[in-house]
DNA sequence: TATATAAGCAAGTAAATGCTTGCGCAAATT
DNA sequence: AATTTGCGCAAGCATTTACTTGCTTATATA
């Protein structure tokens, strides 16, 4: 278990992303993420561990609890890749719906960064 | 090979996520497809079936070629899954930075959106 | 018609994944 | 000091994954 390691392989498993939706919120420790599970504490903290190796959680050691931490940044990436397509999901229709979707982005386009 | 099957599980794959950027500008028969790749044909055939399966490829039979048309409005719903959270990477939640932050643009008021 | 060509099917393999149980250690609690 | 609690480490195991080679069936084409 330690080969490919990124954000698309980190975000593929159901458990994985619902344990970032857990602690997206607020930070909680292992035990406390294991306890929303039906799998066991060792599993879960198989699962923290790849998502501290992808970057996606920080560790805030506190006592003997470890509290995990969502750092979401590296989810850009994935906005990214998705967000470049959108075009092809929305607009599928017709050439029509592509040009208005177009005029719509231009008229109130609010790109950040 | 038949289990999970989902969005998340198909673009983790970093060749499925070539093979979608390949066919997303215009469809490829599944020979041209391999040879973009240095993997067999074979095993492009396999990658194409789970993009198939999932959803996120749609075949056009023409004579003995098989056109892959990327058809990616399931990526929708990645794209929701990961929206959700951009505020968490735009703007860290954690006090500490948020005050950091708040500090920086005060000093050179310089606004973010 | 003989023969390329496109591509699925099948079986085999090495590695990765997801999970479990058992153990040990250090920080809290009694 | 003794015990409980949080959690990582390690080994073991069943599946799944990604890939390969070999064979087969259609569909073109010389």
């Amino acid at each position: 278990m330690k080969a490919r390691r990124d954000v698309y392989q980190a975000i593929a498993d159901p458990t994985r992303r619902a344990i970032i939706n857990m602690i997206a919120t607020e930070p909680h420790n292992v035990n406390a993420i294991a306890e929303k599970f039906e799998v066991s504490r060792q599993a879960i903290s198989l699962h923290v561990k790849i998502l501290i190796d992808c970057g996606l959680v920080t560790i805030r050691q506190q006592g003997r609890d470890r509290f995990c931490e969502a750092q979401l940044d590296q989810l850009g990436e994935v906005a990214q890749w998705v967000e470049q397509y959108r075009r092809h999901w929305e607009s599928k229709l017709d050439a029509m719906e592509t040009y208005i979707e177009k005029l719509k982005k231009e008229r109130h386009g609010k790109r950040k960064k």
